[in-house]
DNA sequence: GTTGAAAGACACCATCC
DNA sequence: GGATGGTGTCTTTCAAC
């Protein structure tokens, strides 16, 4: 599948605000609604979309504390680690990467206590590096 | 504002899928239409909610190489650096945090030539370190 | 917070360009 | 591939409880 120019105008505005109906959508990029579901449709079942969802503000929503973890998986407990990290609730995004570490994750917690327990209770399957998340630089997306 | 049960039961249905209309959420956690759509309505209020948006996969979207990237700002251009960042629209999201690095930020690339291209033109910036995401663990993630 | 009713918007289909 | 018009459904919103 190609995603010509009228697919990207799409994404975009479903980027800002993915609840809008087909019909405003249609509006948005100047085409009918049935031509804008159709290519959503398209998109959808090509796994380009791959989802709707819903931005939190973690800190409102009572939990204060965001944090990036390195985490290098040790001998052996690679798939583990990956099964653990499935169930884990407040991990927000899991990557594997290139580099020292093998994994970077960014985690949500209650409190300053939660994150020693996360550590603790992963200290048999990786070594971990915490980076407390201070703030975040408001992004505009676009493709 | 303090977020009871039902609250978290919406906010982890609208995790999974933010198009969900007020009547069909309300069915799914046990609540009628108004009230529900009274919850959502203080939730987006407040900040609770920041907005609604959708997920690319954003390989085949025509970006097949994401990467994390630590950035180090080089001294007195930080506000230098946000401005460009806020004005890039490949990055995902770019956090301030604890450690030897001052950002990490993740993007999205069309080829590694775009890589060298944007590490080159942050150069005066700052000092990158960026990591290959090779893939990504699934997460469930709920409140 | 619930119910019920009314108005409106929406998605869908068939048709046509 | 896209636009239009009609139909039926769903939704939202408001009022009363």
């Amino acid at each position: 599948m190609q995603l010509d120019e009228k697919d990207i105008r799409i994404l975009n505005h479903l980027l800002q605000n993915s609840r809008v109906s087909m019909r405003e959508l249609g509006r948005l990029v100047d085409m009918s609604a049935p031509a804008v579901t159709e290519r959503v449709r398209q998109m959808e079942s090509f796994g380009v979309i791959k989802g709707y969802t819903v931005e939190i503000d973690y800190e409102k929503a009572g939990y204060p504390i965001s944090c990036m973890i390195e985490a290098t998986i040790k001998n052996g407990q690679y798939e583990r680690f990956k099964k653990k990290i499935e169930n884990q609730g407040n991990v927000e995004y899991c990557h594997r990467i290139a580099g020292q570490a093998c994994f970077i994750l960014k985690l949500h917690f209650r409190s300053l206590a939660e994150i020693e327990i996360f550590i603790n209770d992963f200290s048999d399957l990786a070594h971990t590096v915490t980076h407390i998340i201070f703030s975040n630089v408001e992004t505009n997306q676009t493709l």
